[in-house]
DNA sequence: CACTCCAATGAATCTGACTCATGGATTGGA
DNA sequence: TCCAATCCATGAGTCAGATTCATTGGAGTG
């Protein structure tokens, strides 16, 4: 069996002219690879040196190998490295799942300089959970959870990351507009825009609505931002969503937000872990980084 | 540094999905194994598996590590495969030196059944030495010398494999063809066809012309036996050949052999090689081939 | 012929790979 | 819920084989 060893050999010899001087580079006596080359030879059943003169020249099997080991020991080495860069943790998949709609607009903007800080790290982001974002992160699909809803549970840490107010978003033409703040009974004749996720996770209906008895005249789900506003800046409807998101449309779009009740809603994304292991340096960049622009914003 | 075993280990666990399943496989103690994998994860920094319930998993690292395992084992397996070969004499280059210009065609004949029954071998023919062919043996240049002119020398060992006469060409037309054999003053008149190499080491000249002190009307140096032929067809001159090649061209040209004295020129093809060395099973092949066509000739 | 360079070899040593014995964790079934 | 089975981890002890040391022998060189 050709081990790594084999192939060194046969390259160092090859490189320096003879043993003794592969041996030197080797970090080896002379005596150890001539012992070495010898045992090879008994094992594989032929000679890959023979004497000439006082130097060794290479039989065909010999140079068979050596063109081999020229080829693979590079290969080899690029493991070596590759693993290196795995372990200084500047090389692997971050995989970041999401649980709430709006926060992906808030990712794309902790995405863009974490790729390019580090640039051996990909990227993979994960919005489908089938038991949830905490039961992906217990199964190892994910690294990281990126929710307004932190669920404690052993083996799980999370860390808010993003302060920003939920409020409610309304058409310049629709005379909720001119108000200072929305009053739960403001909602009874007007058509409630969400994304299509369960009531109980909609703080709309938990925080504001529900406590009041009230509900909307009607309410319908939209899973894409972009149009869920267009209904509402031709006054279709309303819908919630976290300020910053608002402000990002309010200059293309003639829409308003408006704060909900008198002290508003106010939400944290968080970001959450598995306490158990060692986070990689990645994985601590990118919280570094969320943290970061969460001050900025 | 990633050793072929560690690949191994990747490989196997894999494929058997157990630590323990693959120790066995290996033909290695669960314990073994154990070890050998926390060193290497101890050495490279970075863990290869994660514990998954009683079975393990594999991480990031380890994935590639194994995906470079399934790519590399098989081309490792593939040298060990290649070296039996070399091993067994199924694998190799049989280089033949050749030192007489008609050889060649004889030689034609031994390296077809040779190389449909050793399917491994590669041949390598080479005519032209620096310093002789004896010598091409002694550097390893060549490892078989085809040669009629047998020179002893230590280390090196001939064997006469074909017996053939040496017979003087000559035109139908030309009034030699109805002699029952030559002697030196019939050449006296003749244009005189060999192959460019030294008069020493032309028969007609050592052992007919020189003997008698006769020389021919004119000496002219063919290369290729074909074209030599004919210009003795066509009757411009004579050439010497083996009796056998001319045999060959007798049903194309009008040429006749003729004795070269009353008892004809006998040579002998010998087969040089090392006698220092044990010789590879396809040389000793090539000779017996070799030997046994001389026979049925 | 002396000297240098290089490889081969035998004996001694020492590292590290492997085994043994055992424990802890998880899982499936009674 | 408890038991048995399965799997991996770990510490201690063992042993093969890799390495070294010391020496020899051969082949160039001046």
């Amino acid at each position: 069996m050709i081990e790594r060893t084999h192939l060194r050999i046969l390259r160092e010899i090859q490189r320096r002219g003879s043993l003794t001087a592969a041996a030197e580079a080797l970090n080896l006596t002379q005596s150890a690879l001539s012992h070495t080359v010898k045992k090879l030879e008994r094992q594989i059943g032929t000679s890959l040196w023979r004497k000439e003169g006082r130097s060794l020249e290479l039989t065909e099997a010999g140079r068979y190998l050596r063109q081999e080991a020229f080829r693979l020991l590079p290969q080899l080495e690029r493991i070596d490295e590759v693993l290196e860069q795995f372990a200084s943790g500047e090389k692997g998949t971050l995989r970041i799942g999401m649980e709430c709609h709006p926060c992906y607009q808030w990712l794309l903007k902790v995405v863009e300089p974490f790729l390019s800080r580090w640039p051996g790290v990909e990227v993979d982001v994960r919005q489908e959970f089938q038991f949830g974002g905490v039961a992906a992160l217990f199964n190892h699909d994910i690294d990281i959870l990126v929710t307004p809803d932190p669920i404690c549970k052993k083996g799980i840490q999370f860390e808010p990351v993003f302060l920003y107010e939920q409020v409610l978003v309304v058409s310049q033409d629709n005379p909720l507009a001119e108000l200072a703040y929305i009053e739960p009974r403001h909602l009874l004749d007007q058509t409630l825009y969400t994304y299509p996720v369960a009531i109980e996770r909609l703080d709309i209906y938990q925080q504001f609505l529900l406590p009041a008895q009230c509900s909307p005249r009607k309410h319908k789900t939209i899973e894409a931002t972009e149009i869920m506003l267009q209904m509402v800046a031709t006054n279709r409807g309303v819908a919630t969503l976290p300020q910053w998101l608002v402000d990002e449309y309010s200059t293309r779009l003639p829409i308003v937000a408006v704060r909900l009740g008198t002290g508003g809603i106010a939400k944290h994304i968080h970001l959450g872990t598995r306490s158990t292991e060692v986070p990689s340096k990645y994985a601590v960049g990118f919280q570094n980084l969320a943290l970061k622009i969460g001050e900025t914003a």
